[in-house]
DNA sequence: TTAAAAAATAGTATAAACCCTAATTTTAGT
DNA sequence: ACTAAAATTAGGGTTTATACTATTTTTTAA
């Protein structure tokens, strides 16, 4: 027997898992939570073989909330269940000590085998989320023209400048390190906020680190 | 039909590999390698849509193949031999173009389902080889709590705020989403700016992304 | 060498961000 | 129930960033 703790904020999502489990004669299900909170409340761990958990929950992240599992019961498996899709994100979440990461849209079927998978403490992933990982890799280092090619050139003195920025500089501090006026700072700020598409200083730097525009950043 | 160009220099192997190919309809052999050298002789490369590629060559190693290939000739697709299941050689593989990572002790159904899903551009790779890569991530730093522990627990409402900050929202459009203050906004906002140890939005965006403190983000 | 792009500068104005102090209301934990 | 933390709001003030338009000098590439 399979027991099992599902952790979701989503109501209706929670009832539905448990009306798929109620049909399964090797799978019990120990308790819902609605908030990450509950889960460490009384010897609620003790009780369950598996937790099912949804990394998106409004209280404490993800990730978190894996790591504190870990370290506090390292019997108990846990198998996410996410609607992202990314790879930076999924291979956050198996570092922190999940045995498996399922897309929230796969279906009965496939939830049903993850669970019975990673009870026996083997790893499970959606074929999706295999995928994803396995394009990252490839895609790494290799091609830097793919997402990167709707962004125009920057200049060498803009480049200069955004790296300053991101380093939470001022106008006023840049143009004293880089030895111009404050005027021309603005103008090639001005400048790489109209190239990178951007609104403001967060866009800036956003983008910047997305695409990995700077080198050392 | 696809057409096939099998390196490997283990001339048994090889000879295996024909018998099974003959069996097939849609596979038709172009040529046999038994070095790498041999690949990039005369119009070799334009006959071919797979090159069935042993990376233990003798004369150069599979990394450079593939890197040379892909440059040389951007249609075609590679489909990894090995008899080697470990993470950092697969990735490297994967990372220089190849499209497919088989083991050499998969079995015949396998291979050809490898071959003709890489042959429509798709990618491949045995489940061993998956396994592998995705317990090398699992086990990749589970343990850093390096430079992220300094980082103070974020509030929900700050992360919130946090969000549409890096969404380009300005603090007045934050405080219309949320249903909140302008004064209220910047309450936060200010908050965060300690926490984070940031000293402006540039700080806060950066800080914020390399510590992927936000899960979506 | 000549045109184009990049870099530098300036003024004026507005919008947004940031700082400080201070107070009230909600929410969560023991 | 009580306490601490979080969330909310406010006023007033300073600093930065952003938006325009416009001109001059320097670099770069055809």
């Amino acid at each position: 027997m399979i027991n099992i703790l599902i952790v979701d904020d989503h109501e209706m999502f929670v009832d539905g898992l448990e009306s798929i489990f109620d049909k399964e004669d090797d799978i019990n299900i120990v308790d819902k939570c609605l908030t990450a909170r509950e889960i460490f409340k009384e010897g609620l761990l003790d009780k369950a073989d598996i937790i099912l958990l949804d990394i998106n929950l409004p209280d404490i992240s993800g990730i978190d909330i894996c790591k504190r599992l870990i370290t506090k019961n390292k019997e108990i498996k846990i198998l996410v269940l996410s609607m992202y899709d990314e790879e930076s994100y999924i291979t956050e979440i198996l570092k922190s000590g999940a045995l498996g990461y399922v897309l929230k849209n796969t279906g009965r079927k496939e939830l049903l085998t993850a669970i019975r998978t990673v009870a026996t403490g083997k790893t499970y992933f959606s074929e999706a989320v295999t995928k994803t990982i396995m394009n990252g890799i490839m895609n790494k280092n290799r091609n830097d023209k793919t997402a990167k090619k709707e962004i125009p050139k920057i200049t060498r003195r803009e480049r200069e400048v955004l790296e300053l920025i991101i380093q939470e500089n001022t106008n006023q501090e840049i143009a004293g390190k880089l030895f111009i006026s404050l005027k021309t700072v603005e103008a090639h700020r001005s400048s790489l906020l109209s190239k990178l598409n951007a609104r403001n200083t967060a866009g800036l730097v956003r983008i910047t680190m997305e695409n990995k525009i700077l080198e050392n950043v």
